[in-house]
DNA sequence: TTCCAGGCGTATC
DNA sequence: GATACGCATGGA
């Protein structure tokens, strides 16, 4: 990774990166695309323009201390992903994997986002968890705090349309609002403990927990295991996972979920 | 029309 | 502890 400052951007040079992959793979729900390799979005309500390809990158209107604190932690670009695909290559369907998207990473996405993303996308498909979150951000004109959620009832929030979800996020907002549960403890603590933890919430079971210990509190171990994993498991990996992935399993699900769905997507179509 | 979607809570055994 | 079943909403 390095970069440059060009007038008001970064430019940045990263070959591990492609844009598609990390912002539309189903792991964030706030970016869209606007344009030829171009992302708009946002990280804890600073938003940015991205746009490039072939390893070279514009973050329009950054500057050099946002770029730092913000979205060099956010890219995970402290993280040499060429070594752990290398690594990776131990196993034939996950080397496959990381082939089919070379430019796929894992964002370091905020916590309490991440649990209201996750309780959205239970028994949910990727184009309805979007639409939930943007009409929610649009209604609070950022990503609402604990605080402003917890105000909220059933019906209040009937606007969102997400039907039986309503009830399991205004649960998460009371728990942490209130202090009872505490997403930045909860980072701090064993993965085995933090998982118990978030699963005292509503509507928060295995699965959820496990993307919100991944997406949002970076436990590379956490592996959550969807219809489509479990397909996986079943098809390709009937006796566990190889020992290559010990510790990053949550990364090489990553790799496994994309393959699997883009290449049944694939064969849907013919 | 029917089926299904990055699951989970509840009832029942 | 394992196994069914319902669940709001909307797209295919």
């Amino acid at each position: 990774m390095k970069y440059e400052v060009k007038s008001k951007d970064i430019i940045l040079y990263e070959s591990d990166l492609r844009l598609g992959q990390t912002l539309d793979c189903g792991q964030a729900f706030r970016w869209n695309k606007i344009g030829e390799n171009t992302y708009s979005g946002s990280y804890l309500d600073c938003p940015l323009e991205i746009s490039g390809s072939d390893g070279v990158f514009t973050l329009k209107n950054t500057t050099e201390s946002e770029f730092l604190s913000i979205w060099y932690d956010y890219f995970d670009l402290g993280t040499d992903y060429s070594a752990l695909k290398k690594s990776y290559g131990c196993d034939p369907v996950l080397k496959a994997a990381c082939q089919y998207s070379p430019g796929m990473r894992l964002l370091r996405q905020d916590s309490w986002e991440a649990l209201v993303s996750y309780i959205f996308s239970q028994h949910n498909n990727i184009p309805r968890i979007k639409g939930i979150i943007s009409r929610l951000v649009e209604h609070y004109r950022h990503f609402p705090t604990p605080y402003e959620l917890a105000d909220e009832t059933v019906e209040s929030l009937g606007f969102l349309r997400s039907g039986f979800r309503a009830k399991y996020v205004l649960d998460a907002a009371e728990k942490v609002a209130s202090g009872l549960i505490s997403l930045s403890v909860c980072k701090r603590m064993p993965y085995p403990d933090a998982k118990a933890e978030l699963m005292k919430i509503k509507g928060v079971g295995p699965k959820v927990a496990d993307c919100v210990l991944l997406y949002g509190m970076h436990f590379t171990e956490a592996f959550p295991i969807d219809v489509w994993m479990r397909r996986v498991m079943q098809t390709y990996y009937p006796d566990g996972l190889p020992e290559c992935v010990t510790g990053t399993e949550g990364i090489a699900q990553l790799y496994l979920f994309n393959y699997i769905r883009n290449l049944e997507k694939d064969d849907a179509k013919g």
